[in-house]
DNA sequence: GCCCATTTGTGCGTATGTATG
DNA sequence: GCATACATACGCACAAATGGG
């Protein structure tokens, strides 16, 4: 008997729930199995059954399992090994976080990124029609303050904004609870739903009088802000996010979406 | 009769080049209508002709060739409209080259890209080990300098390096034909391959005298240097570039890849 | 080294649904 | 209503990679 952590059972229950007329199957399907990585059901390394046993199992048909496991390789979450099986994706559950703003510092071998110690420094709910509002397109949000320190070498300060009547998990936990979270497994988390593509502005400037507070800055010191505009979907914004990097020397790296055509 | 721009034949021909054992069917057939887009037998808004036709005139069945297709949508390559047919994607052809890194800046409206406008302002032949090489495995590199006027507000400067010996039509353009090019799409019609993905590092420091010289900076000015490694597939980086940004209050646009996990 | 069971990958043929004009 | 053309789905067959005996 081999071990099956995950029961084609459980994902027939996950697959009822996201079945509706009109959404094709192998959606059906993705979801199910992302929400059941998001719910804590799976777990990083699970193997799924195999296809065969998910085609009986499911009233779906072989070829149609294959295209939604083919699309949560796509996205990520599943890695599947020929003539092995199906596992979900792991990730590197941490103590610091693993990836906090799809960009991360790395070293002077090139070769690693340097580890990441977030500090919750503050929460607020905001009303204002601020930047974030119309970026979000919500009414009220909860903006939480971060001082997040680049492998003890140095600080970075980060105001990170989501819609408060979407996301209430990050105005309900204890910001102690928040620090040692990844906010993107967060958003999948409750949501359900991957990142799919992230926005981000580079910008030269001074940085507000917060940021050179928290980061023992002199007035007027220039920082490098990067703003973050996150979607899960095409035109979904699910957080805006400023960071505020003073100078230094180390590389920041960001992958670049290299189809970013997206137009006409 | 309907106008019919492409032909099932070319593609069939097209597909025999392409066609190797091993090689998938969809994949042979993504190669040929890439390949086609490529080298321009294939214009921006062509119409193919519809699967079942495909699936008659190809020794490929309709399966396959939807997902061949259904590829070439994710790359961008191909438009599909219910109802209507499958179209190549169009490309802003203009003067001004397109996407000229990945990441472009943007207007005061946030709207609006600026223009940029390209001028090559020299080629050298490479054979030194530089982290070029290293990046792009490649003995023999060609560099090609060039100021980019951003807007004709500002100018940048870009240090551009591709292998000599994998493209040679960056050694074999005269410099004024390289202005006009964007050489994304040069590397897409030498290659028929679509860059997949780009890593930038991004870093604050100072700028070598070229490129000093070449924006008229002082000498010990401050830039952000941007470096970027393009990818055709994981781990074939085809060319390797240097930007030069001087302080500058424009914000610079990245589209940043939302799964870009990419370990185990 | 070789066979074998397991499991994913590729491919075919067909049927039916649905958006467009 | 109707033809066109993409979209979803099924069921099957066989290929190819993997790991164990």
């Amino acid at each position: 008997m081999i071990t099956e952590p995950v029961s084609a059972k459980e994902i027939g229950r996950m697959l009822d729930k996201f079945s509706r007329p009109g959404l094709p199957k192998y959606t059906a399907l993705r979801d199910a199995v992302v929400h059941a990585v998001a719910s804590g059901k799976f777990a990083p390394g699970d193997r799924l059954p195999n296809e065969q046993e998910l085609a009986e199992a499911l009233p779906i048909s072989l070829g149609t399992i294959q295209r939604g496991l083919r699309q949560l390789v796509d996205e990520g979450v599943l890695q599947r090994r020929h003539g092995q099986g199906s596992f979900i994706a792991g990730r590197t559950t941490n103590d610091e976080m693993s990836h906090p703003f799809h960009c991360r510092f790395i070293d002077d071998t090139g070769a690693n990124y340097l580890k990441v110690y977030p500090k919750t420094t503050g929460r607020k709910q905001l009303s204002d029609k601020g930047l974030w509002s119309a970026a979000l397109s919500a009414a009220k949000g909860v903006e939480i303050t971060r001082v997040i320190s680049i492998g003890k070498e140095f600080s970075v300060y980060s105001s990170f904004v989501v819609d408060a009547l979407r996301l209430p998990i990050f105005s309900e936990l204890s910001l102690r609870e928040l620090d040692g979270e990844n906010f993107k497994d967060l958003i999948f988390r409750a949501s359900g739903q991957l990142i799919k593509r992230v926005d981000l502005f580079l910008r030269q400037a001074e940085a507000p009088k917060d940021a050179l507070k928290a980061l023992g800055l002199s007035e007027g010191a220039q920082c490098l802000c990067l703003k973050a505009i996150a979607y899960l979907t095409e035109g979904d914004a699910v957080y805006y996010q400023n960071i505020y990097i003073p100078p230094t020397n180390r590389e920041l790296h960001v992958i670049a979406d290299a189809r970013a055509s997206g137009f006409e």
